[in-house]
DNA sequence: GCATGATCATGC
DNA sequence: GCATGATCATGC
């Protein structure tokens, strides 16, 4: 059933209609002027979607695209995995955060519940080098109306945004401090990039924008469903009290009995990922993580705490290759993107009597400050691997973060600017910024220090 | 006991 | 086969 039009007061006529772009990119579809293409990959396809696909010129730029249908057009990108199923390509950026008017805004009334209460997304498939016009939407359009089991989280992620903006902190704001919602940073990101006012402090602040998380978005396209049952976060009970249910009843018993209860053993003396393993079993009752948690991008990390009080170990990260690194941006950098989650810490202690219990679980993100000296590590790292990639950061030149080797073996060598072979690396939080991290998490079960009051 | 270098075990 | 999270090993 071809239809050759649509109704612009009916959301369903709307989407069916936006189904026929399925399969084929906008170029293919209508005609676009060339002159609005413009030799440049980049543009505002949602934008040329609306006028050229939908013949739709909205009466006012306020308000939804959409206005008899109370319906938001967004266009967003997607690649494809080695599997064949489709994963978000980034964040799906909603709207600009005003820093002097979300003050004054109540939830309800909010400019971004305005924005992402009812919209229409058309996934097309990225690939960097075509004209946005050329690229084929694959997938559905997905109808979305913010789910009532998303509703609470975000509406809350919003309020967190909200009270540190009133705080003055608006210049400390980061994509961890929330769920499924974030701060995500807008603007041009160089040198000379102007900096926003806020109402609360004389500190300029980089312009950001509400934006749903890339594990929102994937969880939104559903190629990553998993089989992990739901934790129950957001009807009624909060991530940290969702979380403390799961952990409380084992907090406090020997990995030896937490075996036990949950029939779960080392396969081998050298069973590096046990303790993984009993946290998930413990948290999500299997393998994967619960879907509130892997929405979130949660980065569940076990800290195991020697009887001094000292981690056992850093903390390692992906491996990155020398040849990206040196042409990359701190705020596009993986590191960045993983030092900007929200992480769950499941912490064990062995005690005087020389058994390892499980001490405590704890939300953190990483402080402001900190970050700013992870950033000045990479920095670091990637004006030195541009120079001796043999010659890299280590523990003893910053209190947050190092590098060291990542690999296989000693085979596992990639290249280098030099032109020669060297081991492959990660980047490390340090053992001692890890024991200051998770003494500040207190005593309680879980909680989470990145609040502000 | 710690910093650094090196490598393991697992799951997909 | 490979990335990943995590741990082991060594020398000071």
């Amino acid at each position: 059933m071809d239809e050759q039009s649509y109704d612009k007061t009916s959301v369903d006529s709307i989407h069916e209609f936006a189904k026929q772009l399925t399969g084929k990119s906008l170029g293919e579809v209508v005609y676009i002027p060339t002159a609005l293409i413009n030799d440049r990959n980049r543009g505002d396809l949602g934008s040329l979607v609306e006028s050229f696909y939908f013949q739709h010129r909205p009466a006012t730029n306020h308000g939804p695209d959409f206005p008899e249908a109370g319906l938001e057009l967004k266009t967003t990108g997607v690649v494809k995995k080695s599997d064949g199923s489709y994963r978000a390509k980034e964040r799906l950026v909603l709207t600009m955060i005003n820093f002097e008017s979300i003050v004054g805004e109540i939830w309800e009334g909010s400019s971004l519940l305005g924005k992402c209460r009812s919209m229409l997304i058309l996934f097309y498939l990225y690939r960097k080098k075509l004209p946005v016009v050329d690229r084929i939407f694959v997938l559905d359009p997905l109808l979305y109306s913010l789910p009532n089991e998303d509703l609470e989280i975000i509406k809350s992620d919003w309020e967190f945004i909200k009270k540190k903006v009133e705080s003055g902190k608006a210049h400390e704001l980061s994509e961890g401090d929330t769920f499924y919602l974030g701060a995500c940073r807008k603007g041009s990101g160089g040198e000379g990039e102007a900096l926003r006012k806020q109402p609360f402090s004389d500190e300029g602040a980089k312009a950001r924008a509400f934006s749903f998380k890339p594990s929102y978005m994937n969880k939104l396209i559903g190629e990553r469903a998993s089989s992990a049952k739901s934790l129950g976060v957001g009807q009624n009970l909060s991530f940290q009290e969702a979380t403390a249910i799961r952990f409380d009843p084992f907090v406090g018993r020997s990995i030896e009995e937490i075996s036990v209860l949950l029939d779960h053993h080392k396969k081998s003396p050298n069973h590096k990922g046990f303790h993984r393993e009993l946290a998930l079993r413990i948290l999500a009752h299997g393998k994967d993580l619960p879907p509130e948690l892997a929405k979130a991008g949660i980065e569940m990390k076990t800290v195991r705490i020697q009887q001094n009080g000292r981690p056992r170990e850093a903390m390692s990260f992906p491996g990155f290759k020398f040849l990206d690194i040196v042409n990359e941006e701190w705020e596009k950098s993986s590191f960045f993107e993983r030092l900007e989650r929200k992480f769950l810490f499941v912490v064990f202690q062995t005690g005087p009597d020389g058994i390892e219990r499980l001490l405590k679980v704890a939300y953190w993100n990483m402080p402001y400050e900190d970050r700013l000296e992870a950033m000045r590590v990479w920095e670091e790292t990637k004006r030195r691997v541009a120079l001796d990639a043999t010659d890299l950061p280590k523990s003893s030149e910053s209190l947050v973060a190092h590098v060291r080797p990542k690999g296989r073996n000693g085979n596992d060598k990639i290249a280098t600017p030099q032109g020669g072979m060297h081991l492959r690396q990660c980047f490390w939080l340090n053992a001692g910024y890890l024991e200051q991290v998770i003494g500040g998490t207190g005593k309680q079960i879980v909680g989470n220090n990145s609040s502000i009051t």
